[in-house]
DNA sequence: ATGAAAGCGCTAACAT
DNA sequence: ATGTTAGCGCTTTCAT
C-alpha cells in the first residue's frame, strides 16, 4: 500500500500539495494536478481512511442496530436509510445485537472510539442508562424502538393507536373473544400495543382477560403456533387473535389450519408491520402497515442533523391498516 | 473525550505506562497499574480505536457483503461467523450491495483504507477484476456464492449435486414434467442448480425444454408467482416445479393455490434453503438444507486464517434434501 | 519498572 | 500556487 508520501516523492511536489489534489482544493493548478493524478493512478493510491479520520476526527460511517436481521420488518427501513445517506456522503453499518448488552456496548464504544460518527438503533435500550450518557455526548436517535423517557430524539408511528385501531376493527366485525399475541415487553412496541389493545376492548365494553394475552419471547413463527395452542387450550377459547408481528400471526394462522378451523369463518386474524410473507399465506393477513422506508430516510436526516449539531425533533409518522382477507 | 495523554498527567506516568496498562502489559507494578486504572475510571477514557489502528494497522473488524438482508437464508450464516470471529476479538459489519457495483466499490474500498481487515463476501462477483485484484492483496473469501475461476477461497456446498438430488427426488416420484425457476444466472449458484437439474432430467431420459426454465430478475415471491403463471399459459403445462429458492416456491405454491389446483396431488414443488418460513406454509415445503450455521463459522475461520497469513483451502459442505408435504 | 521520543498517514494553519 | 510543519492518539523501541 503505497502512502501520501510516496506520491508526493514521485511527483515531486509535497505532501500538501497530493492532499489537495485528493480533497479537491481549487488551489492547484491543472498542471500539477495533472501530474499528481498520474501517480496516483500508477501507484495504484488510495487514501489511508485511518490518517484521515484521525486528523479530521470524522469517519463518515453510521452504525444501525438492529435486534436481528431475520425481521423482514428492518429491511425496507435499512433501504431508506441507506438511499438518504449515501447522498449525503455517508455510509452504514449494520450491527446485529440479538438485544444481547455486550454486542451493543461494543458498537457503543465504535462510537466512543471514533470509528463511527452517530448510530441510528432500532434496538429496544438494554442498557438505558450507558445510553442516556452516551447520547448526551455523541450523535444517536432511535428509530422504530424508542426510549420512553425520552431523552433521546426517536422516529416511530402512534403504535398503541395502531392496535387501538386493529382491534377495534375485530370487534365491529362482531368479535368479542380477542386474544392478543404479545412480544417480550421490554419492547415499548409491545408495552404500547397492549394499551391499544386494552383501550378498545374497554371502550367497546368488553372485558381484558388476562389469560388472553399470551407473551412470546423470540420472534419466531414458532411462537405464534405455540400462543395458539396455549390459547386454545383454556375453556374458554379466543376467536380472534391480534398479533403485534406478522411472524406470529403467521405461525398462529398455520397452527389454525392444522387444527382444521377456517379463517377468517371461525378465527379472525390481524398482524403487524405487512412484511411480504403475510401477503404469500392463505388467506392473506390483515395487517397494519407502517412506512417503513420513510421512516428509515426520516431517521437518517435525523442523525445526519444531530451530527451536523443541530438541534432534532422526534417524529410520529402515519400508520394504515391494510384489511385483506383474514378478517 | 480524555485521551491517553491526560490519564497520563493525572495518573502521574508517562503516556507509555498508560498504554502498557491498557494493553495488559506485565511489566507495570500493581500499585502503577491500580493508580492508572482508578484514573481511566474517573475520567471514563476510552482508547481512541482511530489511533491504535493507525499505530498497528489493524482494525479488528471484518466486512460482511451480502446482496441483500431480507433473504433469511443469510441470518444462520450471519450467526455463525458472529459466533465464531467475536471469540477471536473480531467483529463484524453487514453490508449489503444490492448487488451493485457502486457500493460493492464502497466496501472494497474500506478494505483498502485499511478500516477493516478482511471481508466474508456472499456477493456474486459483480466486480470481477476489482475483488480478484483485491484478494491478491487482501484478506477476502466467498461464502456460499464464488468465483468460478477460483483465485479466491470459498466455502460452499455442491450446488449442482444438491439440485440433481431435488430433481431426482421428483423424478422417483413419477414426475416427467417438471419446470426450473431459476434466478439470474449471475449467480454461480442459479448457473449450477440449473446444471444439476438438466444432468438428473437427462439421465432419465426426459427432455430439457427451455420453455420451461423459467428466469426470475430479483429474489421476491411475486416472481414466483409470476413464473408459475408464465408456465401455465403453455399448451404443455409442467406438472412440477423445482424452485433454485424457498422465496420463489412460496410464491409458486400461493399462484398454484390461488389456480385451485392442490399440492403434491396436482403438482409437486421442491424449494432450495429450508429458511423458517418454508415450514409455515400450507403444505410445507420439501427443499434442500444447507449448514449454513457451520457455512458461516467455516468462512469466519477462513478470513481469520487468512488474516494471519496463513494459506487456507476451499471447503465443500454437506447438503441434505428435506422431504416435507410438498412433494 | 518506567520514561522519552519516533512515527503510523493524513490535514490544515501558516509561511513563502 | 506550493511547501513546511505541527499534531490527531496511540504503540513500541530504546534508554535509564
Amino acid at each position: 500500500m503505497s502512502t501520501i508520501q510516496e506520491v508526493a516523492k514521485y511527483a515531486g511536489v509535497s505532501v500538501a500539495t497530493v492532499s489537495r489534489v485528493i480533497n479537491k482544493s481549487d488551489t492547484v493548478t491543472e498542471k500539477t494536478r495533472l501530474r499528481v493524478e498520474k501517480i496516483i493512478e500508477e501507484l495504484n493510491y488510495e487514501p489511508s481512511a485511518l490518517g484521515r479520520n484521525l486528523r479530521t476526527s470524522e469517519s463518515r460511517l453510521l452504525l444501525v442496530l438492529l435486534p436481528s436481521i431475520s425481521n423482514p420488518f428492518y429491511s425496507e427501513i435499512i433501504n431508506g436509510i441507506q438511499d438518504t445517506v449515501i447522498s449525503q456522503g455517508y455510509n452504514i453499518l449494520l450491527c446485529e445485537t440479538d438485544s444481547n448488552p455486550e454486542r451493543e456496548a461494543i458498537y457503543f464504544n465504535m462510537l466512543r472510539n471514533r470509528l463511527a460518527d452517530g448510530i441510528i438503533s432500532m434496538d429496544p435500550t438494554v442498557n438505558k442508562d450507558k445510553l442516556i450518557e452516551l447520547a448526551a455526548n455523541y450523535p444517536i436517535v432511535h428509530c422504530s424502538e424508542y426510549d420512553e423517557d425520552g431523552t433521546v430524539a426517536h422516529v416511530t408511528i402512534n403504535n398503541e393507536l395502531a392496535a387501538y385501531q386493529a382491534v377495534r376493527h375485530l370487534i365491529k366485525l362482531g368479535q368479542k373473544n380477542i386474544a392478543l399475541i404479545n412480544t417480550d415487553e421490554t419492547f415499548l412496541y409491545a408495552r404500547e400495543r397492549r394499551r391499544g389493545y386494552e383501550k378498545a376492548l374497554l371502550e367497546f365494553g368488553l372485558p381484558i382477560r388476562k389469560e388472553w394475552i399470551y407473551h412470546a419471547d423470540k420472534l419466531e413463527f414458532q411462537r405464534g403456533q405455540q400462543a395458539v395452542r396455549k390459547l386454545f387450550q383454556q375453556d374458554d377459547k379466543p376467536t380472534a387473535f391480534f398479533a403485534v408481528s406478522d411472524i406470529y400471526a403467521i405461525g398462529a394462522l398455520k397452527e389454525i389450519n392444522a387444527k382444521g378451523l377456517r379463517v377468517p369463518d371461525d378465527i379472525a386474524l390481524v398482524g403487524f408491520d405487512k412484511i411480504s410473507f403475510s401477503n404469500m399465506t392463505y388467506p392473506t393477513l390483515t395487517t397494519v402497515a407502517q412506512p417503513m422506508y420513510r421512516m428509515g430516510c426520516t431517521a437518517a436526516d435525523m442523525i445526519i442533523n444531530k451530527i451536523c449539531g443541530k438541534e432534532v425533533e422526534s417524529i410520529i409518522l402515519d400508520h394504515e391498516l391494510v384489511i385483506r382477507e383474514s378478517t
